[in-house]
DNA sequence: TGAGTAGAACTACCTGGGTAGTAGAGGAGC
DNA sequence: GCTCCTCTACTACCCAGGTAGTTCTACTCA
C-alpha cells in the first residue's frame, strides 16, 4: 500500500528505463548510446546493477555480455509517479491537478480542442 | 534555466513548507506539531537548517527562538514540480499528461462536468 | 539560587542517486 | 603467445534527504 515511493526514480534511472522500454532489450553499451546525456560506460553499468537490486530491471548473460530488459512496465511507473505527485501536491485531487495544469501553462487553442475531445471520449466510456 | 530540479523536494521538506505556507510563520515546535507524521524536534530543526541553506526558508530570531517562514511561494513550487514531472514523463506534453490522468484514474461524472467547465473558462480567457 | 526545561548547535549515521576509476576476465588479431 | 580491446566486478566518492542523539546555553520557577 505504501509502495508508491518505491518508484521515485532519478533522471538517469528513468532515462535508462525509457531506453529499455523503447528497445525491448539492450546491452550496457546500447543503453549508454541511447541516452540523451552522455555518461561513462561504468556509470551506466553501475546504475543498471543498482536498478537490478531494486527490481527495476532484469538481465540475462549472452556470451560474456549482459542483456538488460525492464522489469517494470512503463504504464505502471508513469501511473505511480503521477499518482505520487497528485497526492503530494494536491491531496490526491485530480481536479486540482487539472486546474493547475490549465492555469499555470500556456495552452494553445488546438490543445484545448483536443482536450475537449478527450473529455468527450472519456465521458462516453463510462 | 535548469533550475527545475532545484525544487525536487522530499516528503518532509514539502510537508514543512506546506506547514509554513499555512501558518505564515512558525517556530520549530509549531512546525513539528503541524506535521501529519511525527518527527523528533531535532529532525525538524535540522531539516529547517538544511532548507535554509538551500534557500527554501528564512528565519529570524525572536528572543532565543527562531521563527521560520517560507522563502518560496507555494505556487512556484507546485508549478515547478508539476512541470518537472510533465517533462520527465511526457516530454513536456500537457496533452499527454492530461490523457494519462483521464485514462488511468477513476473519474466521476461530476468531475468530468467540472473539468468541462474548466476548459470552457480557460477558453474564454485566451 | 539551583534544578529543570526549552531551544539551538553540532555531530553522526543511513539510504539512494549519480559518477566513475581500477581491476580482472575473456576474446580478437597478429 | 602476446597485446589490445571489451566487458563485468569491485570499490570509492559526493551529495541530498531523512533521522536523531548529545551538548551547551539561557530562561523559568519553586
Amino acid at each position: 500500500m505504501k509502495r508508491k515511493r518505491d518508484l521515485r526514480l532519478g533522471d538517469l534511472q528513468l532515462a535508462i528505463l525509457q531506453a529499455l522500454w523503447d528497445e525491448g532489450e539492450a546491452t550496457v553499451t546500447q543503453v549508454q548510446k541511447s541516452l540523451a546525456t552522455s555518461h561513462a560506460y561504468t556509470t551506466v553499468a553501475t546504475m543498471l546493477q543498482k536498478m537490478e537490486t531494486r527490481g527495476l530491471v532484469h538481465h540475462r548473460a549472452e556470451g560474456r555480455r549482459f542483456v538488460y530488459r525492464a522489469a517494470v512496465e512503463a504504464e505502471h511507473v508513469t501511473d505511480t509517479m503521477v499518482d505520487d505527485l497528485v497526492h503530494r501536491l494536491f491531496g490526491g485531487s485530480l481536479e486540482a491537478m487539472m486546474t493547475h495544469l490549465l492555469e499555470s501553462r500556456q495552452v494553445s487553442r488546438d490543445e484545448l480542442d483536443r482536450l475537449e475531445e478527450l473529455l468527450e471520449a472519456r465521458r462516453k466510456k463510462r
